[in-house]
DNA sequence: CTTCTTGCAAATGGTTTGCATCGAC
DNA sequence: GTCGATGCAAACCATTTGCAAGAAG
């Protein structure tokens, strides 16, 4: 799956806000895009640093940022000290489960869900553009785990 | 609608931990459940200062975490640099759609969405225990207000 | 009296920002 | 050349924590 139309809208976006195309930025999107994951600031640019494009932390942040307003990259607080980023492509989103006992994000799709969120907009007069949908709970490994060690973890 | 039975939790909660009775926990808990709304750390410090009852920060904040611990108190970040909390009861589960154009929050309650959720909690072997599910857009009244001057704030 | 709590101030840690330098256009 | 972008280090700021002094049981 090409990823030439994210390009085009952040190449647009550059020029319509007559802002830089610099290697920095690029080497940001092209490693977001590369797949398909979650990651923090830090996650981002150690993976870049370790392929041998070095960029500092600062830029990192903004060009999150940008993306961010682009509406190409997602952010979201998981009841974290962070943010926690995704790359947006058409078709690709979701909702997440978030095991409290090791972390895991389990994604899920429930177009049913999506449904009822629209029917609701509607009865409130609400004009959605995003959502954060987070399910908190014990992945079945985890419950196997406590069901042997019971109150191990509580769930946050 | 007294809140007897959520006192009973608290007190029952820190007779079994043996943890004491201050006036401190006393005057937060009961400043949070005096009324139902959403607020920060700070907004409940100030809140308790301005009716004579001082709190530190640091109390407030510990305050808080056990009382969420307890599972009387909810905790979310909305894309926020900061933690927002709310009491929690039985029934008054809701969720949320938040106005990035006037930051208010409209609560919500959608019992098929709910249905939904633990339908796809089984369908991948996960046992929930708290969900967060916001909706990011526009109020009625700011829709109203963009229309009127376009390109103002953009949606978060 | 023992142990848990509080308040203060200092530490934390992710994120943001001021400023001098650098590079895209 | 010009003006935006980068990198560094310092600033921010909500939250957490160490510790001495204070109260609950």
């Amino acid at each position: 799956m090409p990823i030439n139309e994210e390009r085009k809208i952040f190449a647009d976006y550059l020029r319509r806000k007559a802002l830089k195309t610099t290697r920095e930025r690029t080497a940001v999107f092209e490693e977001i895009f590369s797949a398909h994951r979650h990651f923090d600031a830090d996650d981002l640019g150690l993976r870049m640093r370790e392929k041998g494009t070095k960029v500092s932390r600062a830029t990192v942040y903004r060009t999150l940022e940008l993306l961010h307003e682009i509406g190409l990259v997602g952010r979201v607080r998981l009841n974290e000290e962070k943010y926690r980023y995704e790359r947006l492509r058409k078709g690709e989103h979701h909702d997440h489960l978030v095991c409290t006992g090791c972390d895991k994000v389990i994604e899920f799709v429930e177009p049913a869900i999506e449904d009822l969120q629209d029917v609701v907009c509607e009865r409130l007069g609400f004009s959605a553009t995003s959502h954060v949908h987070q399910i908190f709970g014990l992945c079945a490994t985890c419950q196997k785990k406590s069901a042997a060690r019971p109150g191990s973890r509580p769930p946050a």
